[in-house]
RNA sequence: GGGGAGAUACUCAAGCGGCCAACGAGGGCAGACUGUAAAUCUGCUGACUACGUCUUCGCAGGUUCGAAUCCUGCUCUCCCCA
C-alpha cells in the first residue's frame, strides 16, 4: 500500500531527460532529485546545461546548484545527502523522481556504495605529487604491499583508482578491499528505471546543436568569469576545460568548440555503456508518447 | 619547356630488400568503473571460412629466392627556374 517507488530517468546528455522528468513529476505530482554531478555547482550553469528557469518551475527540483566549485564534494557526500532527502520527501508522497546522466550517482541513490571514512586531502594531495615525482611505478608497488587483493582487482594504469585506494590504505591504515562488499545496503524504495534512447545520429545532432546554443547563450562568459578557478576539481568538465585551452591561447575558439563537440559525443558513448548494464531499464525512444511512457511505468508500478 | 621533391591503411605520418598487415599520432569503435565520475583508464581499428589464409603501401611492368623499400615507364601533387 505504501509502497515507495522512485523512478529514475536516465540518458544520454542532451536527450532530454529533463523534460521527461518533468513531465513525470507534472504526472504524479511530486519533485525531482537531480543526480546530475555537474549541475549541482551554481557557479556553472550554461554549460552543464541546468533546468531553465520556466523548467524549474514546472515542478520542484532538488539538488540543482545547490554546491559551489569552491566545496569538495563527493558521491559518497551526495549519497547520503540524497538518501536523507527521498526519506523526508517520501513522507509525504510515494513517487519521486530521480534524474541523471553520472551513472555512478545514480547507482548510489538506487543501489548505495560501500561506506569509507573520510580522509584528509593532504593525503590525496600528496600521493598526486608522488605519482609525478615517483612514478606510477611506486604507487602500484606500495599498493601491492598495502592491499594485495585489491591490487588484483583494479585497473592499475589508472592514477585516480590506484590513489583512491592508497589514500583509503594510508588515510586508514586499512586495506582498501576491507571495506568493500559490506551488509547491502536496505533501500526503503523500489526503483524503476526509464532510460531515453535515439540512434546515434540523433543524439550527435542533438549534442553539436546543443553545444552551438551553450555558445550563443554566453557560454564564453561564463567560462571567462571561471578562469581563475580552472584548477578545481568540479570544472575538469566537457564544456569548459576546452574553453579554458582557447583562453589560455593554446587553441583557437572553432577548434576549441570542435572538440567541446567531440568531447561530448565520447562522453555520451561512456553514459550508454553505463547505463546499458542495467537490464530492468525500460527504454523509450526520445521522441516517446508521454502517455504511452506513463503507462509503461504504471504497469510496473502495480507488479 | 628545364630542374627538384613527393605519392603508404579513414586522416596525418614512419618505414627505404627479408624480423611489415606495415612504428607513432589523430579520428572511429567497443569496454571498465564503489567518494576526481561531464573525471580516469583499457582494448580493437585491411579482409576473412580467423593461433591460419588472403588482398594492400599512386598505376603498369621489371630485377631478386624475397620488394612498401631497387630499376623502367606512366599518372597525379608540390616547389624552383623559364
Amino acid at each position: 500500500m505504501s509502497t515507495k517507488t522512485l523512478i529514475s530517468v536516465v540518458g544520454q546528455t542532451a536527450i532530454g531527460k529533463t523534460k521527461l522528468a518533468i513531465s513525470l513529476a507534472q504526472h504524479f505530482n511530486t519533485e525531482i532529485i537531480s543526480a546530475d554531478s555537474r549541475q549541482f555547482y551554481k557557479e556553472m550553469s550554461i554549460g552543464t546545461a541546468v533546468p531553465s528557469v520556466d523548467e524549474l518551475g514546472a515542478a520542484p527540483h532538488h539538488f540543482i546548484q545547490h554546491k559551489s566549485i569552491f566545496e569538495p564534494y563527493s558521491v559518497g557526500d551526495f549519497e547520503k545527502e540524497g538518501i536523507a532527502l527521498l526519506e523526508k520527501l517520501f513522507k509525504k508522497t510515494d513517487v519521486l523522481i530521480l534524474v541523471g546522466g553520472s551513472g555512478l550517482y545514480v547507482d548510489a541513490i538506487t543501489k548505495g556504495l560501500d561506506n569509507f571514512p573520510k580522509i584528509a586531502p593532504e593525503i590525496r594531495n600528496e600521493l598526486n605529487g608522488r605519482i609525478k615525482k615517483e612514478g606510477i611505478e611506486a604507487l602500484q608497488a606500495e599498493l601491492k604491499e598495502k592491499d594485495p587483493i585489491h591490487t588484483n582487482n583494479i585497473d592499475l594504469n589508472n592514477p585516480h583508482r590506484l590513489i583512491r585506494a592508497l589514500e583509503i590504505c594510508i588515510g586508514t591504515g586499512k586495506p582498501y578491499s576491507s571495506f568493500l562488499n559490506k551488509k547491502k545496503k536496505i533501500r526503503t524504495f523500489n526503483t524503476i528505471t526509464v532510460g531515453l534512447k535515439a540512434e546515434r545520429e540523433i543524439v550527435y545532432d542533438r549534442i553539436n546543436k546543443r553545444v552551438d546554443i551553450m555558445m550563443d547563450s554566453g557560454l564564453l562568459e561564463e567560462v571567462k568569469s571561471l578562469l581563475t578557478n580552472k584548477h578545481l576539481n568540479a570544472l575538469q568538465t566537457v564544456g569548459y576545460k576546452e574553453l579554458f585551452n582557447y583562453f589560455d591561447k593554446v587553441w583557437d575558439l572553432d577548434f576549441a568548440v570542435a572538440e567541446i563537440k567531440k568531447n561530448t559525443r565520447r562522453f555520451a558513448k561512456r553514459q550508454m555503456t553505463w547505463f546499458k548494464k542495467n537490464e530492468d531499464t525500460i527504454w523509450v525512444n526520445f521522441d516517446y508518447d508521454k502517455k504511452d511512457v506513463i503507462a509503461k511505468i504504471k504497469s510496473k508500478l502495480n507488479e
